[in-house]
RNA sequence: GGCGCGGUGGCAGAGUGGCCAUGCAGAGGACUGCAAAUCCUCGUACCCGGGUUCGAUUCCCGGCCGUGCCUCCA
């Protein structure tokens, strides 16, 4: 079996995953805050796990992923404050939007969605230990994680306590026992959400929550926790610092988790892709134009790490790698996909298990579409169905996909079968001005004809 | 300032100490009444300067350029 080599963040190596327990592995990644549609960033994030995991799963027996739902946080209750919705309105809405649009994208939904709202007791219960141990401290209805208690802080990130009150741009607040502790409970105003705690009515940190929810889920310590790049600090940071503390691990980092996987952000246009500079691509919006394979292989079309460049060319040069991809599906269309006995070694298994290296699986399908293609053998056309069920990609049918059959906007079909029969008898005629006549009209109807050896064929353009 | 990443053909994007990435675009050919689709073939690609080596795009050193994080962010 081909064996899963992954860049582990902690380690900053390439190492050979192994799981903790093979019989059972486990996968958290952080998922959205939901108080807006999902950008294609976010996009990028539930791909890249969504693909791990499936990896995971054709890899071992079994694989719990879990990914949350942060469904609590100051930018929901700015939102709610903006729109005069409440937050768990504005919290539903975009959470089942999210989960619309990655479906799109060929991402099934995680093993375990877990929100943050409920499960308040489970961090409550840590921040306690926390205290307990003397990690953390209150102030001012806040609870604080106090850094200097945790001496190998900054590991995952490579930064030290140190470096990070350097920059002075953290808040310091009177509260504080050091610049660079982080609050794990805060008060809530009576018109903000809140829960009751041993401090007062408040709500949680953002850190805390994928702490509790991992531990909650699937036990201490699991396999890889993923997430975007721009999380590696703070939040994992603290994630860390927050469950190390609480087992009383003070040295080990990996304690929480073994792996650590990061995805590369997506730029558009070269430029960062972020609210204020206006230039965020919402899956939502870009669905409305590209089918959703589409969105996904262009997703994948950079090794995950790498930073993404989106751009017009990039989904139309995608959209026509696939269109080659799925005509010839349609030209295997009478071939029955059958299994080769020696068809252990899959050419996109084993890129994908060099550190998710998509482009190197990409370029496999191709050549095994074009394997294919040449042979016609049905065990050349389950290896191409087997590599591309992998990657999430060529799951519709092929006509439709391609438009073959389709008839264009207010075009009936029947009309386009009579012109087709009128030109049929044409070309019997050897009346070839006639058929190129009718071609022509066809094609400003959005229809094209294509000739084969068993009659002609039409499709949308 | 601290930590990190990257510079590959027209574009996207892998990879390797000596031979092929792949896709898109482009050129030629087969096929076709024409066309489309498909198949075949093709392009003197690896930022600059040193070093190691029989041989470096690939390893080492230096430089230039670009970029991410350090503050909410996928």
């Amino acid at each position: 079996m081909t064996a899963l080599k992954l860049q582990n963040s902690l380690t900053r190596k390439k190492e050979d995953f192994k799981p903790i327990d093979p019989a059972h592995v486990r996968l958290y990644a952080c998922g959205p805050t939901v108080y807006n549609f999902a950008h294609i960033g976010n996009a990028r994030m539930a791909v890249v796990f969504d693909l791990l995991a499936d990896l995971l799963r054709s890899l071992y027996p079994k694989v719990t992923y879990v990914s949350n739902i942060t469904d609590i946080d100051d930018k929901i209750i700015a939102a709610a404050r903006e729109t005069g919705r409440p937050c768990d309105e504005i919290t539903c809405k975009y959470a089942d939007i999210y989960n619309r649009d990655m479906a799109a994208l060929g991402v099934k939904t995680p093993d375990v969605q877990p929100r943050a709202t409920t499960h308040i007791p489970q961090m409550i219960a840590l921040i306690e230990t926390l205290i307990a141990k003397g990690h953390a401290y209150e102030g001012q209805g806040h609870v604080l994680f106090n850094v200097p208690s945790f001496p190998a802080y900054g590991g995952l990130s490579g930064r030290s306590r140190d470096d990070q009150i350097a920059g002075a741009r953290v808040e310091v607040a009177p509260y504080k026992r050091d610049p660079a502790d982080f609050v794990l409970w805060k008060p809530s105003t009576p018109e903000q959400p809140g829960w009751d705690s041993p401090w007062g009515r408040g709500r949680p940190g953002w850190h805390i929550e994928c702490s509790a929810m991992a531990q909650e889920h699937l036990g201490l310590p699991f396999d890889i926790h993923g997430g975007g790049a721009d999380l590696k600090f703070p939040h994992h940071e603290n994630e860390i610092a927050q469950s190390c503390c609480a087992q009383g691990q003070l040295k080990d980092l990996s304690a929480f988790a073994k792996f650590w996987v990061h995805n590369g952000f997506v730029t558009v246009n070269t430029q960062k892709m972020a609210k204020s500079e206006g230039n965020t691509r919402l899956v939502h919006d870009l669905l409305q134009q590209y089918d959703g394979e589409t969105l996904r292989l262009a997703l994948l079309s950079a090794q995950y790490s790498q930073p993404l460049d989106w751009t017009e060319n990039l989904l139309q040069q995608t959209q026509k790698t696939l269109e080659r991809l799925y005509q010839s599906l349609r030209e295997l269309a009478d071939i029955t996909p059958e299994k080769n006995s020696d068809q252990h070694d899959n050419p996109i298994l084993e890129a994908l298990c060099d550190d998710l290296n998509t482009p190197k699986a990409i370029a496999a399908l191709g050549h095994l579409a074009r394997k294919a293609a040449q042979t016609r053998a049905p065990f050349d056309k389950a290896a191409l169905l087997a590599g591309a069920n992998l990657l999430g990609v060529l799951q519709q049918d092929a006509d439709a996909w391609l438009g073959y059959g389709q008839p264009a906007n207010d075009v009936d079909a029947a009309k386009i079968e009579n012109l087709l029969q009128q030109r049929q008898d044409a070309r019997k005629a050897k009346n070839f001005a006639r058929a190129d006549e009718i071609r022509q009209e066809l094609t400003e109807m959005g229809i094209a004809i294509e000739d084969t050896p068993s009659g002609a064929v039409w499709k949308k353009l």
